[in-house]
DNA sequence: ATGAAAGCGCTAACAG
DNA sequence: CTGTTAGCGCTTTCAT
């Protein structure tokens, strides 16, 4: 009857049942047309076997599977984890499971992991992370896989983001208003180039509506520390502060940078946000903690989630190729106190004693 | 010869190069025994005719997937997703992929997902968390299916964790040291029982050690708000305080609720660790920030991904069964500033006015 | 309402 | 060294 070692089939349930093959494999899948004794029988015989269906085989035969790969930079960024979370739960609801992905970030690893989806031959690919600099998205097209690209603009697929000009704007009409007039944008390759490119359009729009100009000096910094102050980051840091005209604002692209910046800040012995202001970009969680309370502005992720299935779901299941779904997301500022009114802080940086971790004495 | 929508086959393959289904399958596979000629020619009709393997077939006649399947309990929680990412980033390198779930805490979703992970046939799993609930350690077992419980200790199966109880006693011997005499533990449902009851065990052990006793009132928050401060907590939280003898430290058995605790005292008006000192555990990387600056007890997590995976593929490969693998890793205290000298404190949440974040005030 | 038969794309003996 | 053959476990016409 059972195999030894390997799992019952559907055809140990049937001779156990006393039907074909068909008959159990159609109260399985619950097809209509199976006459009530039929299909008690036959409920008997999976529980007695123990039959457990084996879902690599139905995906063989039905040339579809219900699989969906996720690929994601990092992981262990907040902001990326949740947004996975969010959509492997809604996948779930949907009876699909979640192969994923962590790139770390390179092109490399992005072209081999979005490979081994296509050879488990996933029904489709939700990408939180593009690198740009491999043509994914064109692969995936010619194999008619559905994809859709989250937090990130990608001509030429479905995409949902936010608007990132105008959570930029936000973000330095604030510090504005709050009376800043040397704003710097730091990015980092913590965020896709477009977003990028967006953001520091959107920055530099703000900017010349208040009449005011882009610092020349645009930082960026490769290899963030993530939260932690590194050392080359601290001496660039401590180039811009010293320099001419040094900001008193800084408007970063990306929470987990704003954390570091204000780190290596008051590791320089600056205040943030008495002597310099910094607002983020996310509203991951760790923002809104009181001890660190970045203004931010905020991406609506259970909306971007829950957009990306819906869209991804309605390609996987359409028999006809869909036209492509772009949508924008309005972002929100979220005021904190990371970043407040500007003062005369020209000479910060010169009149601190370079102390480390000046904040806390013991008690 | 392509066919039209639907990928193309080792047939195909095999029809371009003018040789049999099994020659190409062997090349494909790197099996030894081609003729140069032979391959060159194979490895042409593939990139010809645009051939990927279908991993799903090939599972399917092996009978083994490379597949294997982590389950979360909360990919939010920067612990998790961290060990969630070393873990696939050591399986892909075994060329394994992985399945994600994410369970929430719920043992009923916890249930379904790794059903759904036996009905996709992964060739073994790793629990990040383990409800307790449910017998999926058995089920997993009576399957033969290899299971590897990370960062809690469960009798019966593979496990790799660290000395629960001895991080506790390195915590509380901290506090100890530093002149506390009533340290309150506290848990939270965010830590699996079993690790939970041994860092209660650690913690009580430390105390009797140093001739104290434990808190009579253990608190334990059921629903943490996670890096929120919540109303309900803040009133348990008030009582406490405002008790006869009021605790002068806190262990806490997780860093995320740790950081919610230092939150929430500081609304109350309480100094940490001016007032009260604090200990987490875990260690994720929020500790480290200057901001938080959480003293903490380190999980090696790299290490503890590292034997998973070892340990997962080991029983994975092996033709029998092997016996249970149990690994418990040396836990290290990481001092940093959360935890001070006690001083005399008990009357600090009368005294102190009760005001909302009293630590900034602007500039 | 149920069963028989033909594969899905691939691997793994086994022959030649 | 290469080809033939027989499935893996399941779904899906098509008969009955």
């Amino acid at each position: 009857m059972g195999s030894r070692r390997s799992h019952p089939t559907i055809l140990d349930v049937a001779r156990a049942a006393g039907v074909s093959k068909s008959t159990v494999s159609n109260v399985v899948r619950g097809a209509a047309g199976i006459s009530p004794d039929t299909r008690r029988r036959v409920l008997n015989a999976v529980e007695l076997v123990g039959y457990r269906p084996n879902l690599v085989a139905r995906h063989l035969v039905q040339r579809q599977t219900t699989t969906v790969g996720i690929v994601v930079g990092d992981l262990a960024n907040p902001f990326y984890s949740e947004l996975a979370k969010l959509v492997e739960q809604r996948l779930s609801a949907h009876r699909y499971t979640t192969m994923i992905c962590n790139t770390d970030g390179s092109p490399e690893n992005e072209r081999t992991r979005v490979e081994a989806l296509l050879e488990h031959r996933v029904a489709g690919i939700v990408m939180l992370q593009l690198s740009g600099d491999t043509d994914v998205v064109g692969e995936l097209r010619s194999q008619q896989v559905p994809l859709v690209v989250v937090s990130c603009w990608e001509d030429g697929s479905n995409c949902v983001s936010i608007d990132d000009s105008a959570g930029a704007a936000l973000a330095v009409g604030h510090l504005v208003e709050l009376g800043h007039r040397r704003i710097t944008y730091l990015s980092s390759s913590l965020v896709e180039t477009r977003a990028d490119a967006d953001r520091l359009e959107g920055y530099e729009r703000a900017l010349a509506a208040a009449g005011l100009e882009a610092t020349k000096a645009t930082l960026r910094w490769e290899r963030p520390a993530y939260l932690r102050s590194d050392p080359r980051i601290l001496h660039e840091l401590e180039r811009v502060l010293a320099s001419e005209d040094p900001p008193t604002a800084f408007f970063v692209s990306n929470d987990l940078v704003a954390v570091d910046l204000i780190e290596a800040l008051e590791e320089l012995g600056v205040r943030v946000p008495e002597d310099v202001s910094v607002v983020g970009f996310d509203d991951i969680a760790l923002a809104g903690l009181a001890r660190i309370s970045l203004t931010t502005v905020a991406q609506p992720r259970e909306h971007l989630a829950g957009l990306a299935v819906e869209i991804l779901l309605e390609r996987i299941e359409a028999h006809e190729t869909l036209p492509f779904r772009q949508v924008r997301l309005a972002p929100r500022l979220i005021v904190r106190e990371s970043a407040a009114a500007a003062v005369g802080t020209a000479t910060a940086l010169r009149a601190a004693p370079r102390t480390r971790s000046p904040r806390r004495t013991s008690a």
